[in-house]
DNA sequence: AAGATTTACGTAGTAAATTTTCAAAACATT
DNA sequence: AATGTTTTGAAAATTTACTACGTAAATCTT
């Protein structure tokens, strides 16, 4: 991106501009902020310097390469060129906790196998019942597929009690499908959960780091395997992966469902907002 | 992002604002290449109306304006430059669907204010009691933000059904907090709880586009504006916008409070691990 | 090594773009 | 219809970016 080329570039240019240059790197962040003069007076060059600066790396002036940097910038990675510390607690908080989550998803996105995927729709679409299972963190996570996959007219429970779904699986059977959700992948609770379904003949999804028990004992495994960090403060941005992953499974199984699908979730939509709208006057 | 921010408050701007407003939208990335007068003359307005639909939006003026419109537009269009249809529905799908949320995120943190952060981390750190409403999908987000706040020793709720917050926000007092979450913004249910909680002197950190009816009633307003896109393929990626947001405010109300917080929360985690075995035996 | 030539840089002025001011017009309210 | 409020654009003021030009430094010639 546009750094890289400033770098790679810093030796072809003058002396003045190469302050220019340095300037922009060290905190290319604060330039986008700046005007010509201020850029100029971090640098100690006179503003035209700035000006043949811009020019000598291809852009039509100042206001171009502002905006060519802010571009960059906005799709830069995470802190890499950022200032370390802000005395802001706030802004850097959220430029922390922003870059570590997306620094998940692509890193989703680099590894996530589509084999898996495509087993996993396949069951799914053939599955007259499907249930989600996961505790804790997990426990949301099934819930918010229970929640994506409710409109498409499946059958579908989400259990965050092991207790609860042991019993539940218990009485599933061939055609039945099970996706099973957890971070960790040791629950024993799960396991057992999940090992009940299989003997019953259901279909199990699992959600979880590979190499785990809960791994183990799947029809289909789409593995998960994102750092884990045991650092309280860091945000369990792997739930974020997790999420991603039923959002691709959703979509998935709508578009293998075809049209008349699509249309019965938007009757959906619009049924809920006017019982939202219902419900307003009803208690008013 | 900044476009779909401007397609919400399209409503609420003025004659000649919107028709700023329109011009923008009919042709993004025309208007980042041009100056304030070309598109006062596309749009027939005058510059000063341009300047004042730019600060209605929330920016300084025009210059931050459009130097953040040149960061979305950059941000929105590599998902859509993609390799476009792979053979594999799968592969496609984890493609676009990753792509998807991670532009949503890299937007979120361009544009995520501190002020209302800190804001929002300062009520946080002073409740008494802290409860969080949202319905549907809003509904499971609460519960994970409730998931989340539950460990820090703050008495915390999370509310998903309407005639229940509203009964809870009517028993609200000075001191404690309500951090209600919305996608759309009007919900009047919503809207009617967060009334109820203010008038007996509660504070209200909402999570919602700005613009909207709940917007306007915040005591603080994190304002999260993301494309929301009607067609019901489309995975809802503004949820990830809004778990990003509950982690940092619980990131932040961790770190405020200290050190000795931080030891709790690992407790916390090692107990529930411990419980889970413990747990599995009792089945077993 | 001293002058000639090229290159690099800044001062000061200029042009352009943005913002503020202010008064007129549109709109709502009573 | 009279009043106050909001919205709007013309023009002035200000800020910002750029150009022209001249001087100083560096490089090349002889």
């Amino acid at each position: 991106m546009l750094l890289d080329s400033i770098r790679t570039q810093l030796d072809s240019l003058s002396k003045s501009e190469r302050k220019v240059a340095l300037s922009v790197l060290d905190n290319p962040s604060r330039t986008v902020n700046e005007n010509i003069t201020c850029l100029a007076k971090h640098a100690q060059v006179s503003e035209p310097t700035v000006v043949r600066f811009c020019r000598t790396l291809g852009y039509d002036g100042w206001h171009e390469f502002k905006l060519k940097l802010a571009q960059g910038l906005a799709l830069a990675l995470p802190g890499l060129n950022e200032q370390p510390t802000q005395d802001d607690l706030a802004a850097d908080l959220v430029n922390k906790i922003c870059s570590r989550s997306i620094n998940t998803l692509l890193d989703l996105r680099n590894n996530l196998q589509a084999e898996p995927i495509q087993q996993a729709l396949d069951i799914l679409s053939r599955a007259s019942k499907i249930e989600f299972y996961g505790q804790g963190t997990s426990g949301i996570v099934a819930a918010d597929a229970q929640h994506k996959f409710f409109r498409s007219g499946v059958p579908t429970v989400a259990y965050a009690d092991p207790a609860i779904h042991s019993i539940a699986a218990a009485l599933l059977r061939t055609g039945d499908a099970v996706v099973a959700i957890s971070q960790r992948g040791n629950s024993p609770a799960l396991v057992r959960s999940v090992k009940l379904a299989r003997r019953g003949g259901a279909d199990v999804i699992v959600l979880a780091p590979s190499g785990t028990p809960l791994a183990e004992m799947a029809t289909v495994l789409i593995p998960i395997d994102l750092i884990f960090n045991t650092d309280p403060y860091t945000p369990i941005s792997a739930r974020l992966a997790y999420l991603v992953v039923i959002d691709v499974l959703a979509v998935g199984l709508a578009l293998q469902r075809g049209p008349e699908f699509r249309k019965k979730m938007q009757n959906a939509q619009k049924a809920l907002q006017e019982f939202d709208l219902q419900f307003d006057s009803f208690i008013g």
